[in-house]
DNA sequence: CTTGAAGCTACAGCGACTGTAGCATGTAGG
DNA sequence: CCTACATGCTACAGTCGCTGTAGCTTCAAG
């Protein structure tokens, strides 16, 4: 076929790593395309179009579990989406936790930096704040992680 | 001396695991303690300190080599403190650009499990958003990472 | 003296790639 | 037709910060 892509042209595409391309099609995420006689991977439209479905889902911090488990479903398209609702909805949950954590920790952090005095190590508030055992423990709720 | 902690100890004091204290040994992190005649570390107060401090800055998103820089400065404390105020800075940048980033993924799961009519696989939302190509673009201004 | 918890070393595994070494293939120009 | 040379191939090591396991030894209490 004429607009067969080669691997390195599908990851320009895409905007991916070609080793990327290879550890998906490992990893059974993307189907294994068809090869050259000399054994090089030639790529059709349908592969383009998982690879960005693929991408996307990435970029939006589905782990590839989900993803894999997405593609499954994407197959079987009279079934209800409850299960794709279900995952989008833990991935969200989890960019929310990452989100409230990391607000914690700038608040800490802004403080520590706004207290640097600039001067020697000896009386630098950064190092003693990291020093104090007794802040250590006002954002461990989430040392269990 | 009868202060003495073994790692077990230890770890329990600082919340952490006895192989995460082994392993800060071998990173270079912490100092390789005294060991029984038997071969057992065996920990004084100094070492939980710095375990504490490590703890601290790791909970704060530090990578083991800001730390690693952080506790090289702690033993120069005549210094300026430029060096420490610089890691710190780096941390909360990266913090900050992590919230920005995690916030605008908020925003696009949110629109995506909204939408979702909780119908079949075939018109989910969420199936259509994570496919459709022309959405990938509006988070790729971080893809360079 | 025995038992059982806790210690020891060494190494594999996690997630999601990324990089490297050492070849083979494909294609464009001469 | 031949030669460069970019690109492709496989296989495997490395990243980060731990965590878990196997197979053994040591310690402290009873």
């Amino acid at each position: 076929m004429a607009q067969d892509l080669t691997i390195g042209a599908l990851a320009k595409r895409a905007a991916t790593k070609v080793q990327t391309i290879r550890f998906y099609e490992q990893e059974g995420l993307m189907p294994a395309p068809a090869r050259t006689d000399g054994g090089q991977r030639r790529y059709a439209k349908a592969h383009a179009d998982r690879l960005a479905f693929i991408r996307h889902a990435r970029e939006l911090g589905f782990p590839l579990d989900a993803i894999r488990e997405l593609l499954h479903l994407v197959d079987k398209p009279d079934q209800p989406c409850a299960r794709v609702d279900r995952v989008a909805t833990d991935v969200l949950a989890d960019v929310e936790a990452k989100i409230t954590r990391l607000i914690s920790l700038r608040g800490e952090l802004q403080r520590m930096v706004r207290q640097c005095r600039h001067g020697r190590v000896a009386e630098c508030r950064v190092i003693k704040v990291l020093a104090d055992h007794s802040h250590s423990h006002c954002l461990s709720d989430d040392h269990g992680h």
